[in-house]
DNA sequence: TATTGTTATACTCTATAACTATA
DNA sequence: TATAGTTATAGAGTATAACAATA
């Protein structure tokens, strides 16, 4: 069935988006926790890198510093995550989740996986291996790229 | 590789976002359209559907009336669109790109594609099918659920 | 001087509530 | 009364520019 360069950069162009409208209106119907996709995903990382430095996790879910740093003034406003001063270098931020991040994040991510696991389901077992393949194939195409042309101080 | 429907729930929920995050900053380095996701697909949409009316529009894009108003505001203003009162119903009314909006449509496109065409092309003929069938999926699962419970008369 | 992060400012995205105009 | 759309308001997401504190 050859599928060129073309047609698979058209078919992912089309059914990303679609996902990810999905994705969040999920997640925004969750009344309990109310969180958005940025949110969810700033909790998830923190879940595996309890600790993790502001840059880190802009690094990470593909922000800028200043706006990765509104985000998180949400997070410690509604106590979903904690942040401190790093001990050892003090212009360092020290994130973490919160007891009740955590139990939030939970929550959601069930919830969420819940849903599409329900949408999975429908699929046979060839469709769900095709999927994971699929998956297993973009991830490491999109996974890592700087971006992040922010620097910190600009003189001009 | 029995690929459970937990499995494949979780594969769509961490590789989406990482697709979306770097569609949007490769969209927004296009410093000549410099155009948002949904300002993109609103634009792809009235390519597809020229005269399509403001609900046509939200419904596919999955917006509510309100929030698309204000989005097609933006482009009727940076003339993008045009936005005419409908003939035969004068409560409607009927979107189209510009010629100028046909050609920023075009260009962010192409630039768009040509960014995943490259990324694509690092995969073999066998990847590139796995992808195309995948996409194929979960498009259906994923395309249509009205998600607009607002119904612009709200007495309470 | 370089690094880490915050503040200031300004858009866009998104929603709900309330409204107007037309049918 | 029902439908199509807009306006008002508000909060989140995002960026750049400018700054403060620390190394």
């Amino acid at each position: 069935m050859a599928a060129s360069p073309d047609d698979v950069a058209r078919h992912v162009l089309e059914v990303a988006p679609l996902i990810m409208r999905t994705l969040r209106s999920e997640m925004r119907q969750q009344r309990a926790s109310d969180l958005s996709v940025p949110q969810f995903r700033t909790l998830s990382f923190l879940n595996r890198h309890p600790g993790a430095s502001l840059s880190d996790v802009a690094d990470h879910i593909g922000l800028t510093l200043p706006s990765m740093s509104k985000l998180v003034d949400g997070l410690v406003d509604r106590k979903l995550i904690s942040r401190h001063t790093h001990a050892g270098d003090r212009r360092r931020v020290t994130l973490s989740l919160t007891s009740r991040g955590r139990s939030v994040w939970v929550a959601s991510h069930q919830a969420t996986l819940a849903y599409l696991i329900t949408q999975m389901a429908a699929l046979t077992e060839a469709q769900r291996a095709t999927v994971v393949d699929a998956m297993e194939i973009l991830r490491p195409l999109f996974s890592r790229e700087p971006l992040r042309s922010y620097n910190g101080h600009s003189r001009n």
